[in-house]
DNA sequence: ACATTTTTAGACACACTTGTCCAAATCGTC
DNA sequence: GACGATTTGGACAAGTGTGTCTAAAAATGT
């Protein structure tokens, strides 16, 4: 008879945490020093794990990576469908809300870890990998630009806004949102609170110009 | 007595052709692979030159790498200002002239072959030069969006748009440029010309439904 | 044509990494 | 406490890449 306090996942507890923990480590050192450049030493070290322990999960380097970025890619997507699901459907104050909206968009998707790591790679690695980084873009942009533009044009429908084709409105208003902080993400650094209030503020208050319904 | 044809440039010719090929190759191979794995024997068969005239030229790999970038930089930053150059002061058509502006941005800047090599380089490896980039971005982007932010002022001034801050402006017209070409460029892939045009119009389009003056 | 500089090809030492193997230690569970 | 599975550390072979050195070949300028 199994007394199993709760269904626990499969793998056992141990296991599961030296796992994601190499993965952690793995994320870091690929993004640190680019494939090529990541030593499975330093990775082992980073993630308080023996070598021989990564061998024994992933099997080689470039299964590991593989790993590395479908684990990126699948916690940054729920990252971004959970943050779209606070869009504002019935905002008080329009502006106010999007903005807010945008603020989280920059914290929860798009500046956090996971999302500086995977762009990175993406763009670093993006042209070694065609299969798996087209599985990216399907499952990823694809999806969250669809859901947020179903979201803006449920505002168009209710009379907020004003627009002709709301995948367009989407990747404007994700283009926008990142105007003022393209430079500082390329360069791997992380733009502090103030900065990204700027930046949703400066996004919104042009978006709601271009966008705003009349009356 | 010197017979000079021609003030030539200092070097000697076939010197200069190597450097140039070197460069060349190995801005090709530091993107395509990474710092960490490019190598130079490949750089060296690339450039059709052998291994130890790369050593002669630049020292090292690190040597090598900074030099890619300077050029690379450099190239990059003239061709936005003579692009800019050609900015519609006195447009007939205002959008035409825009949408105009906004391919050429495109193919000679963003999308051409140094501009998509520089922006790599800077996103792979900006974390391991710091000064290099920072140089860069002081030469490059601030100059570049300053000299766009005074042509938008102009366009202002004459009462045809209608901008608050110019140097926003400027920032968020070089992101809705982008907006639809994100993830094309992430994946290091070119964009055809008929997607360059409807990127630049859909941008201007935009753009010019939030600056457009009243009237 | 000659003198000087540059380029070339190859060999070389050295360091570093990957991936494997194995015996001992550790962990989780009954 | 004992069992099986996992982890560990270390040694190891094989491959690869950097940077140096050399002598011969080519190019350059006068």
């Amino acid at each position: 008879m199994k007394t199993d306090t709760v269904p626990d996942i499969l793998p056992p507890r141990g296991h599961d945490a030296k796992r994601v923990s190499v993965i952690e480590a793995a994320a870091a050192v690929f993004c640190r020093e680019g494939f090529a450049g990541a030593n499975i030493d330093l990775i082992a070290a980073e993630a308080g794990v023996s070598r021989q322990t990564i061998y024994n999960h992933h099997g080689d380097k470039e299964h590991l990576f593989i790993a590395v970025v479908r684990e990126l890619a699948e916690r940054t997507n729920a990252g971004y469908f959970e943050t779209i699901s606070t869009f504002p459907d019935q905002p008080e104050d329009l502006e106010a809300d999007l903005i807010a909206f945008a603020v989280r968009l920059h914290s929860n998707c798009i500046c956090n870890r996971d999302g500086k790591f995977l762009r990175k790679l993406v763009q670093a690695e993006g042209e070694r990998y065609p299969e798996l980084f087209a599985g990216w873009r399907e499952q990823g942009p694809s999806r969250t630009w669809a859901a947020l533009a179903a979201r803006f044009a449920r505002l168009a429908h209710a009379g907020l806004l004003d627009i002709d084709d709301p995948d367009l409105a989407a990747r404007q208003f994700l283009a926008l949102i990142n105007a003022d902080l393209q430079v500082t993400m390329m360069l791997g650094m992380q733009p502090d609170e103030a900065a990204l209030r700027t930046a949703s503020t400066n996004a919104v208050r042009t978006f709601l110009k271009a966008f705003r319904a009349p009356g």
